[in-house]
Parts: structure tokens; C-alpha cells; sequence
DNA sequence: TTCACTCTACTACCTGAGTAGTTGGCGCCG
DNA sequence: CGGCGCCAACTACTCAGGTAGTAGAGTGAA
């Protein structure tokens, strides 16, 4: 249930691919990734070996192979977010927020709008809970 | 003056150690890095092979080197998490921010505070200008 | 039946990061 | 002067990620 930390590129995309796709056959994540240039076998043998790792797993429809991930997209930008504020920033998100502010990524009016759409949402769960 | 976008995690740990200090010897880089237990020879061989990138420089003191970090941590911090905003939410960088408010690594009013910090220091910036 | 086509399985490489032993030069301490 | 220790250079390896060709099996068409 433990998403990992380290997730190529390539793999990361595959993943994104078939959590929107929900499943997928090699030829699809193929074509969905088409921009990259990549050979077929090339996305079949990285989906094999994310397989043995655990991220995504299989069921065969004929000949075919439907692929699909294994791991929660939450859980893996988690990891991902994670991992990288630890390394950059000591462990401290506010420092990736402000990093964000400062270096012009992000204006201060779009932080308000998500904040109060947050807040907002916050509230509506917390007065009428489930 | 680009800072690459790839970057492992020993050599970031390096560059900041190295941003901490200004200049350093291997040794103290290596002390630095001391909870990794990592042999001596690993430090040097991979600031030698930082060297040949371009990350860092050094310059000769007795028969010391002494290295320092030839990239901008600002611009380390830009490329680094820029690429993870690319290959995680699309490039919207307010879905990264989002992701940390809804897996509660950061809190509304830790938000807030750091929002009216910003907003205090830009202020201040633009009434005094230089 | 046979042939072409479509997929997966296998095999093979390359590259960059990381890790560290061994070597060789050079200065210092007796 | 001679050995000891420090330090950079060189060499070597492992591993994961990425990339792709080739082989082999099953399917559908002629």
C-alpha cells in the first residue's frame, strides 16, 4: 500500500496515464505517450517491470493485456511532494509554498482564490459530515 | 548559469552543504554528510564528478581542494520543483499547493500567516523601492 | 491450411548515480 | 634520510531506469 519514493520519468507517466484511463491495453499508454516518441515494446517492457514492482498489475482480455495502476495517485504525489520538500526545503512545506510566491510561480490573488475554495469545501464537510 | 533539472539526491545534499558553507573541503562536506555513513572517497569522487558537469568548482589550497557550489540555489529550487510540477500536476503549480493543504502537510492558517508575510514584505518593496 | 499480423516474453544495451578500494605524490616527524 | 599519513586521481562495480530488437505463440483471413 506504500507508494514508492522513486518513480522515473517515463514511469510516472505511465502511471498518470492509467489512472486517468482507469485501464489500459500496452497500445493505449502507447499512444497516450506518443508525443515522447518511444517504441511499443518499450512502454511493454516498463509496464512489465513496474509489474514486478508492484505499481500497476494486469488481466489478459484475449491476447491482449489490460494494464492498470496499483498505486493511489494521492499517495504517490504524497511521496513524490514529499520527498522532494525534505530534500529541498528541510521538511518544511511552507517553504515550498513560499519558494513558489517568490519566485513569481504563483500570484498572491491565485493563493486567495484556492484558499477560500478550500476553506470553503472544508466547511461544507465539517457542517454536514458524510 | 542554467541549473540542470536532474538531480540526485547525494549531489543535492552536497550543493546544499556547500550553499551552507560558501567553500569547503571534502572532509568537511563529508562530515557534513556524516549520518549517511558514507567512506570519504565517495564524497570526492562525486564532487570530481560534479566538477565535470559544472556544478561546483574548487580551487587549490595546499594540497587541499577546496570546492564551492557554481549554481544558484534559487534556480536549483526552480528547476527542481518546477519539474515536479510539470511532471506530477500538469505545470499548475496552485495543484501542488492544493495537494498540500488536502493531505494536511500544511494548515489554512499556516497559509495565511506566510500569505500575510509575503504580502507585508512585497509592500515594503514596492513603497521603498531599492 | 497457410500466411500475415499482433502481442507478449526474452534478451541486450546504454547511461547516470552512487559507492568505495587502490595508487601515487608530497610533506612532515623523527 | 626514511617511513607515515594525508589527499586527489584512477579504476571498478552495482543498480535502476530507459530503450528497443527479436523470437515465439495465437488468431483471423484467404
Amino acid at each position: 500500500m506504500k507508494g514508492p519514493k522513486n518513480l522515473g520519468d517515463l514511469q510516472l507517466a505511465i502511471l498518470r496515464a492509467l489512472w486517468e484511463r482507469g485501464e489500459a491495453p500496452v497500445a493505449t499508454v502507447h499512444e497516450d505517450l506518443s508525443e515522447r516518441g518511444l517504441a511499443l515494446t518499450t512502454i511493454a517492457t516498463m509496464l512489465r517491470k513496474m509489474e514486478e514492482k508492484g505499481l500497476v498489475s494486469h488481466r489478459e482480455q484475449g491476447r491482449q493485456f489490460l494494464y492498470r495502476a496499483e498505486v493511489d495517485p494521492e499517495l504517490v504525489q504524497k511521496n513524490l511532494v514529499g520527498d522532494l520538500v525534505t530534500r529541498l526545503f528541510d521538511g518544511d512545506p511552507l517553504a515550498l509554498i513560499n519558494h513558489l510566491l517568490r519566485a513569481g510561480e504563483v500570484e498572491l490573488d491565485e493563493l486567495d482564490d484556492l484558499r477560500r475554495a478550500v476553506a470553503n469545501a472544508e466547511q461544507k464537510r465539517t457542517r454536514r459530515p458524510k
